[in-house]
DNA sequence: GTTCTAACA
DNA sequence: TGTTAGTA
């Protein structure tokens, strides 16, 4: 219990919280107001992260670099909070399962709205598959 | 000097 | 998102 109690300790301003993610203060921030992480506050108004923060910053760029967009990435944490998610050994950033399930709307969203919305991250590759 | 909010490019 | 303005 003090280990769970350690990870969610405020303690990093978000100038380490940069350093830690690669992430611009821009990007934190908006992150927060989409609430996909929830940063205390010092009495100065002071963002405090936690570790929990970080280690969900980290799966943000994760998913940000595999071309996904914000409504992807909220579909992917709703999708863990929901199923309870595995906490302890799964490291891993997104199953293949999770991940072609949030393509597949994202593609169809795309296709409603004659506007791709995601065509950055070359995702055909997860459609083609099949064949290989 | 650092971080914050709000807003515009 | 980047950046800037005016603060705390």
């Amino acid at each position: 219990m003090s280990r769970e109690f350690r990870r969610a300790m405020p303690l990093l301003p978000i100038s380490m919280v940069m350093q830690l993610t690669e992430l611009t203060a821009r990007q934190i921030r908006y992150y927060e107001e989409h609430k996909l992480i929830e940063p205390a506050r010092s009495e100065g108004n002071r963002r405090m992260f936690s570790l929990d923060d970080v280690d969900a910053l980290l799966e943000i760029r994760e998913l940000l670099d595999q071309g996904i967009n914000m409504a992807g990435i909220k579909k992917v944490f709703d999708m863990r909070k929901n199923n309870n998610y595995v906490k302890s050994s799964n490291k891993m950033a997104i199953s293949d399962s999770e991940l072609r399930s949030i393509l597949r709307e994202e593609m169809q969203q795309a296709q409603i709205m004659q506007k791709a919305s995601i065509r950055q991250g070359d995702l055909s590759r997860f459609f083609q598959a099949k064949g290989e």
